[in-house]
RNA sequence: GGUGUCAUAGCUCAGUUGGUAGAGCAAAGGACUGAAAAUCCUUGUGUCCCCGGUUCGAUUCCUGGUGACACCA
């Protein structure tokens, strides 16, 4: 077994936050218990999915027994019932830090997601609430009046926005026309460019496999997960499927199978290419994050 | 054993009336501020099975070989 650890230091405290991060299935979750262990923190996860209660399978949590070996913070915590948001993750991730470092000196956090973890790192701008019923209708204008339409109406309300943003992203085109149309603000004034200053030190490793060992593990893990039960737990939560919660890798793939729309064999084969291509996002984040060595660039023919 | 068909990207296959080739999938790279396991962008040099022949030039035509498949014995 090959672990890369790097560090890196974002600020002088004496209270220190080891932020355990790396591709799904390279083993986090193992070296973040033994860690936490060896420096008498509790586990403070860091997934935006195996947040959720009702997912048990298909978001490879950590089990009962590590469960038992080790106070977890943010596992089965909420519900998919829940409108969860990174943002709202950091205030609550924050308030529990600040509170375990009146009696912690080392805490320890493992995760996956990138934006989870960057909202503890650096901080997400404050943006209020979002209004479901706005960000419904404008999902329909989406769908009815296309792309397009959203993305005119956003140059002419936020030209910097429209400028800055990817513009071709039907999401991040929507977020950003939501927040400008609820609070009569351009959605790029909310953004401050600047990381927020955290008062205590925090240290990143990150673990990873070689590719061709970690996809091995993914596709082994898929495996196993279906036989213990994931199609179950999915036709369980089949009347939920439009949750955004339920826009997860094993979990859309099998909703599609239950459909009808493909068989059981291809719809596991797509959750393994699924999580692989997810596992490759990952790495992406954590290589920006600079954590990872880039790769050398493909040289262009001509 | 005989006859026929086929052999091109990791896979399935197109194609070149002879001027060294392109789709789908897989894969790789990138972006990322309240859906983030989400969402979006970009990327195709490969002994065209091998040895010879014809030709200015062969992946393409021809002889032989190897392998796969089909049919006949």
């Amino acid at each position: 077994m090959t672990l890369k650890i790097s560090i890196r230091k974002i600020q002088m405290s004496e209270k220190r936050l080891i932020v355990v991060v790396g591709p799904t299935a390279a083993g986090k979750t193992d070296y973040s218990i033994s860690l936490a262990l060896s420096l008498g923190s509790p586990v403070i996860s860091c997934d935006s999915r195996q947040i959720y209660k009702e997912l048990r399978i298909g978001t490879a949590p950590p089990t009962k027994e590590q469960l038992d070996s080790v106070k977890h913070y943010f596992i089965f915590s909420h519900s998919i019932h829940d409108d969860y948001t990174a943002g709202l993750y950091e205030v609550e991730a924050i308030d529990l830090i600040s509170r375990l470092f009146e009696t912690h000196d080392d805490l320890v956090m493992v995760g996956g997601s990138g934006l989870y973890v960057e909202a503890i790192s650096k901080g997400m701008d404050d943006f209020p609430k979002s209004d479901p019923e706005l960000r419904e209708m404008l999902t329909n204008r989406l769908s009815i009046e296309g792309l397009g339409s959203l993305r005119d109406e956003l140059r002419l309300l936020d030209r910097e926005s429209y400028d800055r943003i990817d513009i071709l992203n039907p999401q991040r085109v929507l977020r950003a026309l939501e927040v400008t149309l609820q609070t009569g603000r351009k959605f790029s004034s909310f953004k401050s460019n600047t990381d927020k200053k955290r008062d205590f030190l925090i240290e990143k490793v990150y673990i990873d496999r070689p590719r061709e060992e970690l996809y091995e593990r993914i596709n082994n893990r898929v495996d196993c997960m279906m036989n213990n039960g994931l199609l179950d737990e999915v036709r369980g939560l089949y009347k939920f499927r439009n949750r955004p919660a339920l826009k997860t890798v094993g979990y859309s793939e099998l909703f599609d199978f239950i459909d009808g729309k493909c068989s059981l064999n291809e719809a596991v084969e797509l959750i393994k290419r699924n999580t692989r291509r997810y596992a490759k996002r990952q790495i992406t984040w954590w290589r920006r994050d600079g954590l990872i060595p880039s790769v050398s660039k493909k040289k262009l023919p001509k």
